[in-house]
DNA sequence: GTCTATACTTGGATAGAC
DNA sequence: GTCTATCCAAGTATAGAC
């Protein structure tokens, strides 16, 4: 089964046949801890290095530098992200459910630390020449997945037509990182916690407008 | 005129007497500048002595540290910034009102860069022990103001006193730091500033709301 | 092909000159 | 009191060992 090995090649350990598959992704988890754990300044070769527990001089080889690391590691998390969002958007009905489960998410990122990754890289960018576009590049999905929860929701009301979804979809991503942003700097969650709250009470008005009023109480 | 020189000093060439203070400043001024620029992993010490044309060492004389200058620099960017936004909300009458000025401040916001500042110094506190706290405290002024415009324009509505001004504040003040995050990384504010005129066309409906209707035509 | 030891650069901080 | 020359740690990257 080993795909055209050089001749004495007997088994491999992972999916990938060689030993390099082991490293790189032993470098890449090191990223993401190190960039929850250290933010962008603090994370350094040596830091990520030591995290994995090999040596240093690896990153270059298998990844070039740094910044292509990171973007590895960037490259991830979103794709772990969009997974567990996607089959959580999955059975939304009303706009109250939406924030239900933006609220249940939101938790989840703030415990996994996973959005503070993509502010990291986001901040940072501005320290790294070239990073910029590439970080950018890489929002595409969260875009793409927020205007598609919205539309998914409020797609068919007259809401959904009023207002570009597109353009709403920016601010929650914008919204979204300021919320991690804030909480992840004093360390309590409470104050964004409430705001899903009040965005609740407020949903719970348009979920009467957008469906059918339920017609056993008056 | 010099008050109280130690005997040969002429003249003060600045309001404080000493020579340190224009050192002081230059060097405050260049770490806005530099963080600005060179975002905050950028920003180290020599970064910042280069372009204040002074020796690096005077930073640890002055300050006592790369991170004590950057505070220094958030307070400075901070006072500015809200002796204009004081300036800016009075005169505030209605929503729509509100959504203008919070449009034209942003448009400068983003030309200035300072919020790029405050930005930089969130994501990059989490890589210098000890900066979170004094970045957090630093941060009451910005709530604050957002809660204050917010009461000033929507105080008395229903609206008002349905939702907690504090809570919403903080919405306010992370949706603002998303953005400008957002706008910084693709250099192109088109995005964000589309968001505003949606708000605007929002609360032209509060508008009729909360205020009386205008009689002179029908 | 994979990894380690080493080279060289930049960073924070201070001892001592003015 | 103000500033500069210098030290050592930490950073990126690579030449060469396995």
């Amino acid at each position: 089964m080993a795909k055209s090995g050089t001749s004495s090649r007997v088994a491999a350990r992972d999916a990938d046949s060689s030993r390099s598959a082991g490293t790189r992704k032993q470098l890449v988890e090191a990223a993401v801890e190190t960039l929850k754990a250290e933010g962008y300044a603090g994370t350094s070769a040596r830091a990520i290095a030591e995290r994995a527990g090999v040596n240093q001089g690896l990153i270059f080889y298998h990844f070039g530098s740094v910044a292509d690391l990171l973007l590895a590691a960037l490259d991830s998390v979103s794709a772990q992200r969009m997974e567990q969002y996607g089959a959580a958007v999955d059975g939304i009905g009303s706009p109250s459910e939406l924030v239900d489960v933006a609220m249940a998410i939101f938790r989840e990122d703030l415990d996994s630390g996973h959005v503070t990754v993509l502010v990291e890289m986001i901040a940072g960018a501005a320290s790294t020449p070239g990073l910029g576009p590439e970080v950018s590049a890489r929002l595409g999905p969260w875009f793409a997945f927020a205007e598609h929860a919205l539309e998914h929701t409020v797609g068919g009301s007259p809401l959904g037509s009023l207002l570009p979804l597109r353009d709403v979809a920016y601010g929650v991503v914008a919204l979204y990182l300021g919320l991690e942003m804030l909480t992840h700097l004093d360390g309590n969650p409470s104050r964004a916690l409430a705001l899903f709250d009040h965005a609740k009470s407020l949903t719970g008005l348009l979920d009467a407008l957008g469906s059918p009023p339920p017609q056993g109480k008056p």
